[in-house]
DNA sequence: CACAAACATATGTCAGACGTTTAATTGTCT
DNA sequence: AGACAATTAAACGTCTGACATATGTTTGTG
């Protein structure tokens, strides 16, 4: 592990790269013990508090976790996809809503992402996937349904789009682009003609995978973001007209 | 502000997720500064080395930034989209490397996703993108270039390929997934009869952005992909005959 | 009025202590 | 001897109090 210079500021910030970096590089694999809070304190030459905020700083990337107890202390975890997925999403969605991030490029983002899988969706789907996407677009056709649960149902019929695609590094990927859009969809009054239109393109893609035609999924996710972006559109127009009056 | 309850473990991270659902929701907009540690400790009834963790927990997230001084403190931070490509590199890279992820599955999804912004990159691409890209393919050719450099150089390649398609959204879901590629492709040795390939192939792709031919571009990308696949198996052929000799 | 010194505030760090959790050890009883 | 209970030890989680340092504001003086 490195040393740390005399500059005594960010401490807890150095002694974290030292350990992130450490890990990063194999020195220390998966499920390895760390020293204990005491022993690090004394290696670095810094007292505990200061380690524990360095390892607090870790813990927030899951990349270590804590055990109490006599043989307890910092271990090296495993980083698993589903620890991943969440962070993504909360960094996709802080992202989108702090920088002013346009409807239209999000929604360009999400759905070049999605044709990029659609091909190998078409070739890997099981039919656990097809119940799924069948099952959402079932869901978004009932009448009483709020926004925010179509919203939902969306997501879902999505990520198993992705997920139909067998690749895990894949669904990480996506997984932030999809679910932080869905603050966004929100914002988007369904009428009953245009949720018509959508579950009719959601069932034209369940079709397409069921058949094994990546071309035709493509052609349908095509048509779904050309939809998604007119939608938007109307809807910005009307708010905006909304606000002259 | 969310209270805790009497649950005497993992404050901090209580107070964290309270704090970053409050930055979450928009509660606290950005550059908003946060009560000082003494105020929040009040706030949540516990002592400043807690409140301390919790922050230090969102600050290794780039959710907040500390400053010193009379009217410093913890503020809500911008998150930028550079900062989040770090930590999606990071991320990444960890994902690949602790979860025995195959070769063939993360070289599949770097391709898939890059062939998602080939149209986009034919339609957007500027003279800059263009300069790029022919710079790197240049510098590729030179014969006494290490594997590491030449690596590098199909990094920033690629990189300028998926800028060029002028998304921000695009860049940064992408770029997690090329960076963390390259310490796998390192492993790969390049013999001069690949490099040339490659480096036609990537020559190729920015004939094709220069004439704005979105679909020869995801062409040359195709057969980029399906070389290094078939580079990556000789490699781990040859290295299983080697182990069994 | 300009500039320098003192002050107030807030973070960064340290030292020492106590409580709690958990596993290993020890001791006792059958 | 073996099984179960009590003790012990290690380590994290938290608290209290303190000092150091950075920085903006105020005050005082020439």
């Amino acid at each position: 592990m490195k040393i740390d210079p005399d500059n005594p500021a960010d401490l807890s910030a150095q002694i974290a790269k030292a350990v992130r970096d450490a890990i990063i590089s194999g020195d220390l694999p998966v499920d390895k013990r760390l020293p204990s809070e005491a022993e690090l304190a004394e290696q670095f030459d810094v007292s505990r508090p200061t380690v524990r905020e360095a390892l607090k700083r870790l813990a927030a990337q899951s990349l270590i976790r804590t055990q109490r107890g006599a043989t307890g202390g910092a271990f090296v975890n495993r980083l698993r996809f589903e620890d991943a997925y969440g962070q993504q999403i909360t960094t996709s969605t802080l992202l989108l809503s702090m920088n002013e991030v346009s409807f239209a490029t999000a929604c360009e983002a999400r759905y070049a992402l999605e044709r990029a899988c659609a091909p190998l969706s078409a070739e890997r789907r099981t039919a656990d996937h097809l119940a799924t996407m069948r099952a959402e677009a079932h869901r978004q056709s009932q009448p009483g349904l709020t926004d925010e649960a179509f919203c939902a149902s969306d997501v879902a019929f999505h990520r198993a789009l992705v997920d139909a695609a067998g690749n895990p590094v894949l669904s990480y990927q996506l997984a932030g682009a999809v679910e932080a859009m869905q603050p966004l969809m929100n914002m988007i009054t369904f009428t009953a003609r245009s949720r018509e239109k959508i579950v009719a393109l959601h069932s034209g893609i369940a079709d397409a995978l069921e058949a094994r035609d990546g071309r035709a999924a493509d052609g349908h996710l095509a048509a779904l973001a050309a939809y998604t972006q007119e939608l938007a559109k109307d809807v910005i127009a009307k708010r905006q007209a909304k606000r002259r009056s």
